[in-house]
DNA sequence: GTTCCTGCAAAATTTTTGCATCAGT
DNA sequence: ACTGATGCAAAAATTTTGCAGGAAC
């Protein structure tokens, strides 16, 4: 049950930093938890609308600054000018994405090689890397 | 004169491609040959209007999606909420980007350990991967 | 009771689109 | 001439902000 903790464990965070447990929030973090893959603002409201939480947009811009400040979501962009959003796992567990520039899916992907070519990249710059995001584009099976 | 080049046989593959040797597409691949990394439609929109060239708003963002449908620009995504785009070298040189949350200072860098990594997932997927972006973000030396 | 959080609505920003006019072929 | 390209302005879409009322501590 990796969701239902990061949950768990983000609204421990959010606690610790001294922000209230306040229900508009909370109830973003539980979508979010909700997810598998990145989600824009707009989804979450929508999903969060459908479910019967009346959340207003700008908590829910608001609680995601706050998660992205505190390192709890990573923010992806996907090149269609949306942020997109996503649960970061402190496991370390990491995954990327594939564009299908054509029908629009995101499909994540993971790849130990590739994570440890970041490293080594990370340690040779001048730089504090805190965080990477690899972003493939193309067509899908399904397009190709 | 990498630059001149990647101006030259960019308005060559417009021309190709079947569009109109135009001013304002033209001034469009100008100044973006002029940079050396990522810009915004804003950035570029400023430029030629520094430049006395008063090339409408619609005009840059259609060019800059007419290019990057031929694949002649890159769109890189650096988390602001904004599209940059940075002319693709016909050699293959290619870079990555790293952004520093804190002063926003965007520094390009280059890899091949990196951009053999990517190959090699590109080859394992069941995907046709035309583009790749990769960027690091955290803290650069000054605001480490 | 104090301080933070929320929701609403308005504003700001970025990008897209319709349309009359102009320029390239 | 014909057709595509341009500029303007309006519209759309996303995100941010100000403020009064409400909730958490």
């Amino acid at each position: 049950m990796a969701e239902q903790s990061w949950v768990d464990s983000t609204l421990a965070r959010l606690n610790d930093a001294g922000f209230r447990n306040s229900a508009g929030r909370r109830a973003v973090v539980e979508a979010l938890g909700r997810e598998r893959c990145a989600v824009s603002a707009r989804d979450l409201e929508e999903r969060l609308r459908a479910d019967g939480r009346d959340i207003g947009r700008a908590t829910i811009y608001r609680s995601l600054e706050q998660l992205d400040e505190l390192h709890l979501v990573s923010r992806v962009d996907v090149g269609d000018g949306t942020a997109r959003f996503e649960p970061r796992l402190p496991g370390g567990e990491h995954h990327h994405h594939l564009i299908c520039d054509s029908c629009g899916v995101v499909t994540p992907f993971e790849d130990d090689a590739l994570e440890r070519a970041v490293q080594r990249v990370s340690r040779h710059v001048d730089f504090r890397v805190d965080e990477h995001d690899i972003v493939l584009h193309g067509a899908c099976g399904r397009c190709r």
